[in-house]
DNA sequence: CGGTGTACGCTTGTATGCAAAGCCATCGCG
DNA sequence: CGCGATGGCTTTGCATACAAGCGTACACCG
């Protein structure tokens, strides 16, 4: 477990961050003393930090207690239904509001990226920073909001769509046009090039979901 | 001790009403012990649920407590860009997804709403079943959520905007419009629809806004 | 007279104890 | 041999006690 000793950040944090890196998988169940001692505090910010996570539907409830939730295959499909209007939304929103500050980091990101495109951990970080880029240059603080839920949601999904070959300097290539279509004002282009590139990723994972249930 | 024969739905619910009602309005500050005082609760409780209306934007942190969370106008005017579309998504796939029972409830809604429209509050009431209703025809669960999340948002305005002369009338005529496409399967026309329910609605707000502003 | 420091009180954050409610296992009876 | 009921254990939910932080007000000193 790496900071342990770190002044305690959040147990919301802590307990968000054990879902993510998949310490606790779809299914698993979360029994507040468990993770009180795991984490070296008492149960009552425990409590406080499973209940929020409730309410944005990381968790659900298996009768009494709390199990972290699982995306079946229409959810995962309704999901991305949502997903991908959202974030046309803000990319279409994006092109009407972006400074130009923004809309250079955006391109700057593209660029760095360009080195991580063998590392599939890396780049799906990076790939969360550029669209959570476009959601904050959407400037509308409540669409925010819903896509960072949505990627919250997300964390659920076990790996990422970018460990494919050749998805990477794909995705690369389309951030581009999304970039262009921004600095272009272009918003019907910028709307449709995201909802395109989502729908990629979506193909995507449905593919790679495809082969691991093959696998097994 | 005020609402002791209530039993006890959940501290979350009770101060959700109470927000809902006006007896906390935006900028009023939240104080625990008071909140556990009045409920006939601990802190305990009270806090969680403090919590969960935190994630949710109810409230805001001030400091160190909370309060609850007030839109400005720039706010308002981004919650209804993500609300038009939503509710236009969600009319969309209720053009695609929903069955004859689900359009013969809407239908039958807009028949007895027709008898509320001088009774602004049990409209305003109708009115937010009507939407739940599309929402809930349109099968997709994160919509369906992502809509709940903006009603709770609306909550923090005060007035409805159905109070004004004639826009009851108007908006149940609207409602049959989308309806109607609804039933038709014609997915863009119920998008359209929708978007231009929520446009009105959006524009009858600002007048009512303006005109509460100027009264002051 | 004004500014700064200190102390007190209010409020939040955390821990722990206690009660009630499921769930599982085992035992008894049909 | 199987099914049902009962008892204990696990775990959640709530209450309360305790500690720590922040703001404020008052007093003292410059």
């Amino acid at each position: 477990m790496p900071n342990d000793r770190t002044p305690h950040k959040d147990a919301y944090q802590m307990i968000l961050e054990a879902i993510d890196v998949g310490v606790y998988r779809p299914g698993d169940r979360l029994v507040e003393s468990e993770l009180a001692e795991r984490f070296g505090v008492s149960r009552t910010p425990v409590r406080e930090a499973l209940q929020r996570l409730e309410t944005q539907s990381l968790l659900a409830r298996d009768g009494r207690s709390l199990i972290v939730a699982s995306l079946d295959h229409s959810q995962l499909a309704e999901l991305y239904v949502v997903r991908s209007e959202l974030e046309g939304l803000a990319a279409r929103l994006a092109a009407r509001h972006a400074n130009a500050e923004e809309i250079a980091v955006l391109q700057e990101m593209i660029e760095d990226d360009k080195s991580l495109v063998d590392q599939p951990n890396l780049l799906s970080r990076a790939n969360r920073r550029f669209h959570r880029q476009i959601h904050l240059a959407s400037h509308n603080r409540y669409l925010f909001q819903q896509l960072d839920l949505v990627y919250r949601s997300m964390a659920l999904m076990a790996t990422t769509s970018l460990a494919a070959t050749g998805r990477g300097e794909t995705a690369l290539a389309e951030h581009q046009t999304i970039v262009d279509a921004i600095r272009n004002r272009d918003e019907q282009a910028a709307y449709e090039a995201l909802k395109a590139h989502i729908s990629m990723a979506f193909v995507q994972r449905l593919k790679t979901d495809a082969e691991a249930h093959a696998a097994q």
